[in-house]
DNA sequence: CTTAACGTAGGG
DNA sequence: CCCTACGTTAAG
């Protein structure tokens, strides 16, 4: 796809974990004064270790995932701001390999932009409320 | 830049 | 209510 464009664009995900322009304030940032001598990748683990006991654990796959680091303030980020949610990893639809494809998200895949029904997230399926009991 | 996928509005 | 399309985010 030609995109002439030679102007360098910002990272819209670096944005909200600094600037939140006029919508909600996180203040989740990692501070701590004198913090440098100890491994940095040490201290990731640690906020990892800590938005884990908040709300979930999105971590993937079994052993440790390489990008610890990136993946906890990912989801520290991404649970202050509204932003999108990632999938759990662990439900029967996120452990599936490959798409279908035979259904609809997998034929209008280019056009749809939704991943395969039969990998859709049971998470990600609804948004809020609890299913109502019956 | 490219690809994949979530969120949401609109239509049926 | 479910399906489809588009915009947008998120990662490579
Ligand atoms: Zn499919
Ligand atoms: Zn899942």
């Amino acid at each position: 796809m030609p995109k002439p464009r030679g102007g360098p664009g910002p990272p819209q995900e670096d944005i909200y974990e600094f600037s939140l322009d006029g919508d909600e304030d996180p203040k989740i940032f990692l501070r701590g004064g004198v913090m440098g001598r100890a491994s940095p990748l040490a201290e990731y683990i640690r906020a990892e270790h800590h938005q884990a006991g908040l709300y979930s654990l999105p971590l993937l796959g079994p052993p440790e995932p390489p990008g610890a680091a990136a993946a906890a303030m990912a989801a520290a980020a991404a649970s202050a701001q509204k932003k999108k949610r990632k999938r759990c990893g662990v439900c029967v639809p996120c452990l599936r390999k490959e798409n279908c494809g035979d259904c609809s998200n997998c034929f209008n895949r280019k056009v749809g932009h939704q991943i395969c029904k039969l990998r859709k997230c049971d998470v990600l399926k609804k948004k809020k409320s609890a299913w109502e009991v019956s």
